[in-house]
DNA sequence: CCCTATTACGTGTATATACAATTAATATCA
DNA sequence: TGATATTAATTGTATATACACGTAATAGGG
């Protein structure tokens, strides 16, 4: 499982840049596989695990979903439906805004933080163990991913 | 855009290790969107680009349903329901496999190496542009991605 | 040869992404 | 002020992911 060229079954690449394209897609996968089996149990997806912790990092404040779109992940996702999955499961609350009628306020419920707490335990060791990397080197990679993206 | 911390507002990580698997998403993201643009005009998805690919590299060798499973880039994919698609398109063909009744051959069709090949003009250059690093660096990431894997 | 296990493929359902369109509220400015 | 533009949020539709299940065909062992 080592070698993205066995992992795909593809022998070679037409040049670093092509295989680095297709490595991170890869690996793309291969986090969220992992990420997956984690929140598996707790009945939430990547993308609504990812929403809560930006409720949670408000600290109380309310903060409104055109906000919470502006932090996601995925710039491309849709927070009102991940809103409303959310409601639906109390972990947290909408109301409306009064200084601006088109907005919603969205807090983190008690029940919301506390999943988000049950959870921390297994998320510990999980960066840690999904990336097999040392300290030095996870650093490079963050400063060659935030320079890639120009 | 540059960092990490300013596309997505978060002033800082816990670690290393937790901005990096945060840092993959989001450069995924920034990824297939670029990808996205470029396949748009061409009514295909990422995804249906892979499977093309992975026939082309097949030089007339019909393969079968799982074996391009195995190849894909995310393994959960539904191969099955892609290659549909691409039969609805006439970008493939699906014959029945005579030595084993359960297994269906595929095979790309002219049409669909012909969308390669004007895809080609297009993705040449993508590559390099989309990814702002030199090849030395474009090399340590690539043998840092296989590394991170373990 | 038959029974059982395995394999290949397809289907069903829930969730999420990608993108366009709609609606309601607010802002702008002649 | 009143017409127009902009913004916040929701909704609609097509595609894809994640995972369980179903069905038909083959393999393997007694």
């Amino acid at each position: 499982m080592g070698s993205l060229e066995e992992a795909i079954k593809q022998k070679e690449f037409k040049d670093p840049y092509n295989k680095l394209v297709v490595n991170l897609l890869y690996t793309h996968s291969y986090l969220v596989t992992a990420q997956n089996n984690i929140l598996k149990p707790f009945d939430l997806s990547p993308e609504q695990y990812n929403v809560l912790r930006i409720l949670r990092g408000q600290n109380g404040v309310p903060t409104t979903v055109s906000s919470i779109q502006d932090r996601m992940l995925n710039k491309m996702s849709n927070a009102s439906r991940l809103v409303d999955k959310l409601k639906a499961k109390e972990l947290l609350e909408r109301r409306e805004c009064p200084s601006d009628r088109r907005q919603v306020d969205i807090l983190i419920t008690e029940k919301g933080l506390q999943i988000l707490n049950d959870l921390q335990v297994h998320m510990e060791g999980f960066n840690t163990q999904v990336i097999n990397l040392s300290e030095e080197e996870v650093i490079i990679m963050n400063d060659l991913l935030d320079k890639l993206r120009g």
